[in-house]
DNA sequence: TCGGTGACTCGTG
DNA sequence: ACACGAGCCACCG
């Protein structure tokens, strides 16, 4: 029996986010290109919607393109992702990553 | 079955 | 620089 592609994509993004270092973020575009859906970020943050239900995925390691913290919202307080991300070294100002582009995570080039 | 919605991103005016 | 639209795919009523 084949298994819905679909829950291999998802699989496929917890695997990416548990592997993101701690004290680096990823972005939703980043996660979708290497898994071969680049135009399908969003897809991305409803797997992690469903990652809440899922293994331990540290969620708030995935951030807009811009480094904001768009889905701090559907984490149990909204604190609690920016709380997360300073307890790894990472600074949060105004909802967004201090220094995104240094603490960038690319699977298609860090996970190479 | 169809339409609306959403943790996104890029291109165009 | 800003605003708007289109593309993308899964879930819900």
């Amino acid at each position: 029996m084949a298994k819905s592609k679909d829950e291999n994509f998802f699989q496929n993004v917890y695997e990416v986010v548990k592997l993101i270092p701690a004290g680096r973020v990823t972005s939703y575009g980043a996660i979708a290109s290497y898994l071969g859906s680049k135009g399908s970020a969003r897809m991305v943050g409803w797997a992690l919607i469903a990652s809440h239900a899922t293994s331990n995925i540290p969620a708030y390691r995935v951030v807009n393109r811009n480094g904001l913290l768009t889905g701090k919202q559907h984490f149990e307080s909204p604190d609690a992702m920016q709380a997360s991300l300073e307890q790894e070294g990472i600074r949060v100002k105004n909802d967004r990553v201090v220094d995104f582009d240094k603490l960038f995570w690319d699977p298609a080039k860090e996970l190479l």
